[in-house]
DNA sequence: CTGAAAGCGCTTACAG
DNA sequence: CTGAAAGCGCTTACAG
C-alpha cells in the first residue's frame, strides 16, 4: 500500500500538506489539493488509519460491551444494537462488539482497548466490565443503573423501571390479580433489582403479601436452554396443589413464550385462568402468538440512539451539555393475554 | 496513562524487555519478568493498543460489513452475529461492525478500515463492498454467493440454496401445491437469485408454469414497515378473482407472520385454504404462531461461527489448508403451517 | 536472554 | 498556505 510519502513525493509536496488534503483540519490551496489527489488516486493511496490514530489519539470507533459467557441476543438485544449501530455511523464513528472478561481470559497479553468510549450494555453488581473501563480512563455510559460500584458518576440511558413495574402492577391489580409468578432477568442485573424493589413496594401498598420464592431469575445459559426456563419456572409454580398464581410477569418474549407452552401444557388457558405480561418483548413477535401477548414499549432501539448520544457528548463530538441521564419513555401495549380475574376478557 | 519507557525506567531494564514481557513474542527471564510486571502494576500499565498495531500491522480486529441504508436485523441476523462473535472471541480478534457505505458518505477523510479481515454479510449484485474490501487488498470472506462481480475468488460460507429450494418445492409439490407465491429476499440480493433460478428450474420440472409475477423480491425498508411488505403482497396476490395460490414459501419469519395476517384478514385459514412455509426464521418463534409454521432449519449460528473460522484460516491465525467454501447443512421442520392441498393436515 | 536504535505511517506545533 | 522536523508508543532485526 502506497504511504503518505509516496504521495508527497510524486505530488511534489511534502507530507504535511497531503496530510492537510486528507484530514481536511487545515486549508490547502485548490492547486495543492488537486495535484495531491491526483497522485493518490495513481498510486491508490488511503491514509492508514492506525497511524492517524496513534498521534491523533482516537480510534473514532465506541465499544459496545455485552455480557460475557454463553451470551445470546434476545429481540431486546437486537433492536438496541441497531439503534447504536444507526447512531453511531452518523458521527463516523464504528462499532466493536466486545466481549471484554471472555478475551482477557483468552488473550493472556492483554493491551489496552482500541476504542474511543464505550456504552455498557445490561450492568451487573460489582461488574468487572465498567472497573475494567473506569480504570482505563475510557469514557463509557451504561444503559441501565450502577449499583454497589464506586463508579457512580457515568451517564446513563435506561427506562424508568420502578415506574414500569408499578404500572404493570397497578394494570394487573386492577384487573383483580393478588399472586403472581415475577419470572425476572438475570440475578445480577441492576435492572431486575431495580424492578424487585418496585414489585414488593407496590404489592404491599396494595396490602398484598410478596412471596420472595415467586420472584424468579433468568439463570446465565445457553440460547438452546433458553426457553427452558419460563417453562419450568412456571410449571413449579402453577403445578403445585395450592396453587394461587393468577399471572405471569415476564422479562422477555421468548419467557413468556415458554411460559405460555407450560400453561399449556398443564392444560390451562391464557388469559382465562392465567394472564401473562411482557416486559420486555419484539412487539411484532408478541402479536403473532396466541393470544396475542400484552406487554410493554420499551424502545429498544431509541435507548441505543440516545446511549449514543450521551456518549458522543461526553466525548465532545456532539455538542451540548452533559445532560446527565436520559430516561426512554415507554407504554404499555395492550392486547389479549391478560384478563380479569374472574376470567372475563378485558 | 504510563508507556512503555516509564516502565522500562522503573523497572532497570529496556524497552525491549518490557515488550518482549508483554507481548510475550520473546523469552524474558523470570527476574526481568517479575521486575517488569511489578512496575507495570505500580503504574497501572498497559501496552497501547494502536502503536502496537502500527508495528505488527495487525488489529485483532474483524469487520462484519452488513448492508447498508436503513437496515435491520432480523432473527437470522441475530443469531448469524451471536455464531460470529462468540466464535471470533476465541482466537483473541473483536468484531467491528461496520455498514462501510454509510460511512464513506458521512467520512469525507476516508481512511483505511482498522481490521485484519471481514465477513461480508448478504453479498449483492454489484457489491460496492466487496469492491472497497478487495481494493483496500482486505481478506474476507462471504457468507452467501458473489455473482457478476471481478472479485470470485474469496472463500464462502452458504447454505445450499439451491438443494432448498428444490426441497421446499419437492416437499409443497408433494403436498400437492402448484400455485406459490414466492416472497423471496431482496432483489440483490445473490441468494435471492439463487433460490429464484431453483425455483423456477424445480417448477418447470414438475412441468408447473412458472409466474413470474408470483416471485416478489423484498424492498429495503425500515423495520416498522417489514411487516407491510408480506401483508401487502399476500393480500394482492389472494384477494385477485382469479386466485389460485394455495401456498406462500416467505423468506423470513416476519414476511410469513405478516402474510398470516393478511390470510386472517381475507378470511382464509392456514394451512386449510394456504400453506406457508418459512425459509429462513427463528425456529422458537415458529414455533409459537398457530399454527406453529414450518421450514427450513439454516443454522445461522453455525453459519457464523464457519465464517469465522474460513476467515482465521486465511488471516494463518487458524491452522489447516484454505479448504475453500464450507456449505452448512440445513433440513426442513415440519410443524402445522402446510397441509395437502385437499385440506387435509399433513 | 537483553539493549540500543531504527522504524511503523501518520499529525502537528513551529517557523516562514 | 506550506515545509522540515519532532513525536505518537510500540516492535523488531541486529549485535552481543
Amino acid at each position: 500500500m502506497a504511504k503518505i510519502d509516496d504521495v508527497a513525493r510524486q505530488a511534489g509536496v511534502s507530507k504535511g500538506t497531503v496530510s492537510n488534503v486528507f484530514s481536511q483540519k487545515r486549508p490547502a490551496s485548490k492547486q495543492a489539493t488537486e495535484r495531491v489527489m491526483k497522485a493518490a488516486r495513481e498510486l491508490n493511496y488511503v491514509p492508514n488509519h492506525i497511524a492517524r490514530s496513534l498521534v491523533t489519539k482516537k480510534t473514532m470507533a465506541i465499544g459496545l460491551t455485552i455480557p460475557h459467557g454463553k451470551f445470546f441476543f434476545s429481540a431486546f438485544h437486537n433492536q438496541f444494537i441497531n439503534g447504536v449501530v444507526l447512531e453511531t455511523s452518523n458521527y463516523g464513528y464504528r462499532v466493536l462488539l466486545d466481549m471484554i472478561p471472555a478475551l482477557e481470559v483468552k488473550t493472556p497479553s492483554l493491551a489496552s482497548y482500541p476504542i474511543d468510549g464505550a456504552i455498557v450494555l445490561g450492568p451487573e453488581e460489582e461488574d468487572e466490565r465498567i472497573n475494567l473501563l473506569y480504570q482505563s480512563r475510557i469514557p463509557f455510559v451504561t444503559v441501565g443503573k450502577i449499583i454497589n460500584s464506586n463508579v457512580a458518576d457515568a451517564p446513563m440511558v435506561n427506562n424508568d423501571n420502578n415506574q414500569i413495574i408499578r404500572e404493570i402492577c397497578r394494570y394487573l391489580i386492577g384487573l383483580g390479580h393478588r399472586d403472581f409468578l415475577f419470572l425476572n432477568a438475570g440475578e445480577r442485573k441492576t435492572v431486575s433489582l431495580e424492578r424487585t424493589a418496585a414489585f414488593m413496594e407496590s404489592l404491599s401498598e396494595n396490602r398484598i403479601d410478596p412471596q420472595p420464592h415467586l420472584i424468579r431469575y433468568k439463570p446465565e445459559i445457553h440460547s438452546s436452554e433458553y426457553m427452558q426456563y419460563g417453562y419450568d419456572e412456571s410449571v413449579q409454580a402453577l403445578n403445585s396443589p395450592e396453587r394461587k398464581v393468577t399471572a405471569i410477569i415476564a422479562d422477555d418474549d421468548r419467557t413468556a413464550f415458554s411460559a405460555m407452552n407450560a400453561i399449556k401444557d398443564l392444560g390451562l388457558r391464557v388469559p382465562d385462568d392465567i394472564s401473562i405480561f411482557v416486559i420486555c418483548g419484539d412487539l411484532s413477535m408478541m402479536n403473532q402468538a396466541t393470544p396475542a401477548l400484552t406487554g410493554m414499549d420499551l424502545q429498544p432501539s431509541e435507548l441505543g440512539v440516545q446511549a449514543v448520544k450521551l456518549l458522543m457528548r461526553k466525548l465532545n463530538v456532539l455538542e451540548g451539555e452533559h445532560t446527565g441521564n436520559c430516561i426512554v419513555s415507554s407504554r404499555i401495549i395492550e392486547r389479549s393475554s391478560c384478563s380479569s380475574i374472574g376470567g372475563q376478557a378485558e
